[in-house]
DNA sequence: GGACGATCTTCCGCTCAACGGAAGGCCGGC
DNA sequence: GCCGGCCTTCCGTTGAGCGGAAGATCGTCC
């Protein structure tokens, strides 16, 4: 027989949710049969929902026959205050260093055993960046991974160490190298990485740490990309460590506020 | 009597995106009576659907006893193609340009008769700047405002005439002056403004074109935001129309490929 | 040209999950 | 202690969501 008994288990909501789901930044573009079987939703209830979804306020667009997401989701994730305040207290100084050093710089923070990009300014295009905006990458891959992995609480590190996944053909897998390279990162107060992510991109990081009663809290890190060949490296870590110092400043005076 | 039929008209996937609607850049966070009244839902069901939006996958967050957006939203809206192209395209030039002249830039489209800010680099703070990437302002209130408009088809101009709100006190309404304003940007080929947003910043702004078959179109405007001393306001024209030019070059090329 | 396959859209009867008023905590102020 | 906001839980009613089937649309291949 036809029809259907109402959806068996999931509220409505979560089936929207499935649908919007389905996109992400391998597929930001997608038609209505891989929306329906990426979300596992039968295609007619797909076909509904996006309907609802587009037609009641562009949280979907539908410019030609694919489905992608509409402006107001856009608008509504600008207010998300993930980081808000870190992404506006630091967005000078990223700036600044941008400025001074001409290569990409970006700042993460630790979310799980991911660290999650959540500012990124680009530089010249002959090195190849992988990370975005938003995007996340396991702790031990990059060097601002490390940095975030060096500061984090045991728990976490041991983890991390329990699944150390291949990112790419470089990518440390070793247990006993990465915790050297930790213990070097926490004696050194940056990290430094060579190919590991992309042929041509070599990176340091430095944690940006906030001072509290219990001792400094490193809250996110910040982390150039350069060429490998790049003499110069280590010389640009005071510039990254002043940059740091002066997000971290920064961020315990507006904490003082709220 | 107790009990309800269903909900009255709108469908779920509706109230659920009035309730997020709520929600703005003047109140991120809100309470769930205020949510309840914002979206003119009651308060039960707004409490069952914020219920699922939160534990549904982290639409919206609940640290304390407030509302806020989450994280999935916020990366969701990073997925959305407003101006994407545009965004990753114009970047280089916005950051070459701030380099050189340190003071705040930004890009804007036309959605209808409002500039959308779609991106933006923040300069010396002692200019105070109004406008956020995502926010809209009127047409004939700002810089890049009146350079969209100047560009854009006759109804829409129309249109703008005949509705022109104070901003602020120094918006420009009158209807003559507005029309000479604007013939003279497409005269001089950039817009210029002097404390009509805020007091302590003066503007200029300028098209970004792409050559058509039909003559040149402007898709955005490029424009900085300064103090209003500042003398040698009328010598960053050409740093300007160059990372304009720059930008709708570079779009032109990244538009044939697809 | 005509048949086929893939994809999207409309239709519709059957349920059950959403609805929301009422009532029951919880807290802070007077 | 009593009152007034605000949030949460409860529960009977019912219409809104559900999804299989069938129809429409379009491009492709023989």
């Amino acid at each position: 027989m036809a029809g259907g008994s109402g959806s068996p288990g999931r509220s409505v909501t979560s089936r929207a949710l499935g649908v919007l789901d389905a996109f992400s930044s391998d597929a930001p573009r997608l038609s209505l049969s891989e929306i329906a079987e990426r979300s596992g939703t039968p295609l007619t209830t797909a076909h509904r929902l996006l309907g609802e979804l587009t037609e009641w306020g562009a949280l979907i667009r539908r410019p030609d026959g694919r489905y992608e997401i509409g402006r107001k989701l856009w608008d509504l994730g600008l207010l998300a205050p993930v980081q808000l305040e870190l992404r506006q207290v630091a967005a000078p100084f990223l700036q600044d260093l941008h400025t001074t050093i001409r290569d990409t710089v970006h700042l993460a923070v630790r979310e799980g055993l991911s660290a999650l990009y959540v500012e990124r300014i680009s530089g010249r295009e002959s090195v190849p960046v992988v990370s975005q905006v938003g995007s996340r990458l396991p702790l031990h891959a990059t060097g601002v991974g490390k940095v975030l992995l060096a500061a984090a609480p045991d728990d976490v590190v041991e983890k991390a160490l329990a699944e150390l996944r291949p990112v790419t053909r470089h990518t440390v897998v070793d247990r006993e190298r990465l915790v050297r390279e930790l213990a070097e990162v926490r004696r050194r107060r940056y990290a430094r990485t060579c190919e590991e992510m992309s042929p041509g991109a070599a990176s340091i990081a430095v944690p940006v740490q906030v001072e509290r009663p219990t001792g400094p809290l490193a809250v996110a890190a910040l982390g150039i990309v350069v060429p490998p060949h790049r003499r110069d490296l280590a010389r640009m870590v005071p510039a990254l460590e002043m940059a740091a110092r002066g997000i971290g400043r920064a961020l315990a005076r507006s904490m003082q506020f709220h």
